[in-house]
DNA sequence: CGAAAGATTGAGATATTTCAACTGCGGTGG
DNA sequence: CCACCGCAGTTGAAATATCTCAATCTTTCG
């Protein structure tokens, strides 16, 4: 019936900061402060590390061959990033920095073997690769079956689901993204974000703020769960 | 340049083939017969083992709230599925068996137990995962970037490239899946769907049997990549 | 301050969906 | 054995959603 699994309020942002503090503990890491634009690998590049932010928001880029990029994944923090390196020893896109923050990186032989004398280590890397999956499997039923409006609507209501789990302030966000860079995500033209974001807002379902257009303030997540389940055909059952 | 990365043909068959043996000497498996419409595990359902075809064709899918289904994966021998149910105990989708084939259930905790003995069990499971990633994120390009024609020959040509990797014959292949089944995966209707196939047999790309409509004749491999190239915007670099 | 980048909006072009009709195959039951 | 029905697939024509192209405005940054 409900399409978000709704949590106790607090309880995710608690299992991030215990994950977090676990690695910090037990896995040997080195801390990089970043800056929007700064590369945390590209593809091709020989994998070792994964990453995992502490701050900011990251975005995983695949890159066209005529040139263009196509955003695969956003990650916050706590997120893992680099796991498509795994299997081929190389990393299979870009993982870019959307704005200041912090990422860990760890070497991923030191966390397999940190992860024989502290069993937790892979249970968490493996729920982690696990949540990925689900994660993508959700923007593929996204992509494949929701109109471009609601495409939108569902993509603002994933981000503040993710700013709830980390017990971030929801009713009022910036988008570290350009509308290109969401359009992008969405299968989209950044002309079509436009349009859907003048259209949430017309049905005041958002409101996007007149000077900075990345604001964006959300009253209440229902209204946009609402346009969701209104105009949207497709919602996954869970 | 070149979009599928061209290995020794047997290369990926013989380490499918020695991924498999390993798991059959050192983890605790039952195999299972199944039919066309068998379901592995459906959604919500509690997450014990991980599941890994020796034949056969399988499909996962999850279920909208209007009660159609979404494609949002499809495996073959060798693939391992059931990763999204890790992380939060159940799974996510239904995985359901596309014909008749062999599987194998591999309890998850008994393969953590092998793997503190045989580490390589732990590469293949993290490799499979991370192949999974890397395919989604394959499957997003296409979904947010292809048109319908190109989407439905990029569909073809992966097809063919696992068949490939597992040294089966490629010239002459049968879906097994219908037209719907495939359009949903690509995000298209099933009528898209035909008439891409259609335009691909009238363009000399591939043949469709006129009596038998899910076996199509892939004369050269190369005519499809050629398709892509020259109508697709995107194609991933490697 | 000026130029470049990001964003909005409109109008026309276009790809895909929708709706509908029709075909062929396969199974079932009289 | 044949009639019938349902499922899968194809194809056409109209409807529609999204894209493309272009103009305009704002903000950011050197």
């Amino acid at each position: 019936m409900n399409s978000t699994p709704t949590r106790q309020p607090g309880t995710t942002a608690r299992e991030i900061g215990d994950m977090l503090e676990r690695l910090r503990n037990h896995v040997p890491m080195q801390r990089w402060v970043v800056r929007a634009g700064d590369v945390l690998y590209t593809i091709g590049a020989r994998f070792t590390s994964l990453f995992v932010p502490n701050s900011g928001y990251f975005k995983d880029v695949i890159l066209t061959a005529d040139g263009r990029e196509q955003v695969v994944g956003l990650h916050f923090k706590g997120d893992w990033l680099g796991f498509d390196g795994i299997a081929e020893g190389r990393h299979g896109c870009n993982a870019v920095a959307l704005d200041t923050g912090e990422v860990w990186s760890l070497s991923y032989e030191h966390l397999l073997n940190a992860s024989a004398r502290q069993p937790d280590l892979l249970t968490a890397l493996h729920a982690a690769m696990s949540r990925q999956i689900s994660r993508d499997h959700e923007l593929m039923l996204a992509l494949a079956t929701l109109p471009a409006d609601v495409r939108v609507a569902d993509f603002l209501r994933n981000w503040t689901g993710s700013l709830a789990e980390r017990g971030l302030r929801t009713d009022k966000i910036t988008l570290p993204l350009t509308r290109a860079e969401v359009g992008s995500y969405l299968g989209m033209t950044l002309e079509s974000v436009s349009r859907a974001l003048s259209r949430l807002d017309g049905a005041d379902v958002i409101r996007v703020d007149n000077r900075f257009r990345r604001d964006i303030e959300i009253p209440e997540v229902a209204a946009l769960t609402g346009f969701i389940e209104r105009n949207g055909l497709a919602a996954a059952v869970r």
